[in-house]
DNA sequence: GTTAGCACTCTAACAGCGAGAGTGCTAACC
DNA sequence: GGTTAGCACTCTCGCTGTTAGAGTGCTAAC
């Protein structure tokens, strides 16, 4: 039975096995928490607690630590919210502030300083809409038999790719075939400009085909890793300092793409936690990922995550995620408007 | 006094300390690579060359090792060149023929094979001209009062920054300012832009310096990191296995710009290596840094390193910066002919 | 100049030991 | 019935001493 002196308990054990990394007694407890009982009492409660999934010990004369479960019960019904200071608010802004205005660099310097502030690895993506529409086409002739296809999309990305020709064409003719193109796809979206059978000569099927092409690959690129940063943050963390765990958490994360790793939250601003076990990818095991979804204007979204040891500070964690998520929102909500 | 057989024997102390990662001791010298001699005159010998200060023990019951200036030596006289193997280059041809046609791309892959080949980390940056002219310029209106500026680089590079403008402007305003404003700067490097005074108005001066800006950018993205690979097979090296030195490195490579770290090679052809303690940052005193500049038509030039431990396959790994380095430029002559 | 032989040195691995931390249990207490 | 003091028990950690093995340098003979 989980009594409410219990729960406190649990609680006790997670926020010192987070500051201490040391799997914590009875005794220490007692002493650093003022708890009115003695540390019998403690150990009888811990007794049930374990019993009940939620610590456990490393070996019999050691402490207890939290289980996936326990920090799972912690995340659900002890953890109290925190906000994020006044002051390192200010602080962030003013970053972003004096940062250029790309998104690309938005979600760049939106993980780094996630990443500083919960010392830990953080993975943003840059924000992308889920059907990317055309805005411009532009060619751009390299050489003659060389052209390089650039696309704008609505969200203001910018796509590129290089064509072999198989006639030449010179500058001109290619910006006489773009304007042409320009006024059959602006403000498409791949699949409408597939189905959009207007004849158009082979180049020009071509060209258009690559241009659709990367608008796929535009969709795709949204799964794909952005930004990671703080790596040498989590090489920090005592729990990877043998190194062999991280080097296989790093192959993991370059193997299976991030997006598995990683799995969005469904809605926009709730904040999923992954604990431990309750990864799918064994190797991740060891990590808890904390990530939600951020959404700008006109479909616009992407996501931000830290990824840390199980042992991390949670409050704090989803603090920093929670407002970097909101002022991603409030950026692009500016800048789109 | 170093003697022709004391010359063969720091080669075959490089090498088997190469293979075993083991301090190797005058019997196993003996043994592996049947010397006419005794293991006692091998130990003569070792102690003539730990005289010279090619070699050390860490201990005094150790085996010997080489030291920065064994390593030297071996580069410089002892090493006999290798070869690409026919069927790698084969694979490697076969894995750039499969890829985009994409500066950005190549230097990539060129990097994630690097790293497969070698087993070690591989830098490589994209390649760039060294005064980078405009080729395109193009205005794409995002909402009324935040313009994209997409730059085209000659290298058919392709740079991009958000402009929030004074005054709303409509797409068309825009295009039709783009078209102004290409006359004036296609084909020219920044310095040329901005010494070419005609007048413009006051939006178009804001763009014109926004471009300009981009362009003197990309100078400076030139010794930007570029494509780091491997860094996961520098972890499995034994000397990396605490994990407390890869840190304190990859914390170095982050810090430093990474330019700073791997000196490019004076000219073209010529690969560089700069072997522990000869390197200026102290935290790659451990690693052997082996770098060659390659270059393709109109000043196109990048950088091709592998990063290890001073403890690497010395020729095997040079055939492999050299052959990528010939493939890049053959690449790039290919494409931009 | 080369080699066999040998004494010497140092490390790595292992066992043994004591201290310390933390537990679970029991019996008494409120 | 919950709480507590007391205590025996277990396990880790760090220290020490010992041993086996690797590798050396030196010497004297070839």
């Amino acid at each position: 039975m989980v009594t409410e002196r219990r729960r406190r308990l649990l609680q006790h054990i997670v926020d010192e096995y987070v500051r201490s990394a040391q799997p914590v007694g009875s005794n220490a407890l007692v002493d650093r928490y003022k708890l009115g009982v003695s540390s019998a009492t403690v150990r009888n409660d811990m007794a049930a607690l374990e019993e009940e999934g939620y610590i456990a010990q490393p070996h019999t004369s050691a402490g207890r630590v939290p289980t996936d479960a326990g920090y799972r019960f912690y995340v659900e019904s002890l953890m109290q919210e925190e906000y994020l200071p006044d002051d390192a608010q200010q602080t962030i802004r003013h970053q972003f502030h004096q940062a250029a205005r790309e998104l690309e660099e938005w979600a760049h310097l939106a993980a780094a300083i996630l990443a500083a502030r919960v010392g830990n690895a953080a993975v943003v993506t840059t924000p992308h809409s889920r059907q990317p529409r055309m805005r411009l086409l532009e060619l751009v002739s390299v050489h003659e038999h060389l052209a390089l296809v650039v696309v704008v999309l609505q969200e203001a990305r910018v796509l590129q790719q290089m064509v072999s020709l198989e006639r030449a064409l010179s500058q001109d003719e290619l910006t006489a075939i773009g304007r042409h193109l320009n006024e059959l796809v602006s403000g498409k979206t791949a699949s409408e400009i597939r189905s959009n059978k207007t004849e158009v000569s082979v180049v020009e099927a071509v060209l258009l085909d690559v241009a659709t092409t990367l608008l796929d690959g535009a969709d795709e690129m949204a799964s794909e890793p952005g930004y990671v940063e703080g790596l040498r943050d989590l090489l920090r963390q005592p729990e990877f300092h043998e190194g062999e765990r991280l080097l296989r958490l790093l192959e993991a994360m370059a193997e299976h793409n991030l997006s598995k790793a990683i799995p969005a939250p469904n809605g926009p601003g709730d904040v999923s936690i992954i604990i431990g076990g309750e990864h799918p990818i064994d190797e991740m095991r060891a990590c808890t990922v904390i990530s939600t979804r951020y959404d700008g204007p006109s479909g616009l979204r992407g996501t931000l995550s830290v990824v840390g040891p199980t042992r991390m500070h949670y409050p704090r964690n989803v603090a920093a995620v929670r407002y970097m998520s909101s002022l991603m929102e409030e950026l692009l909500r500016v800048y789109f408007a």
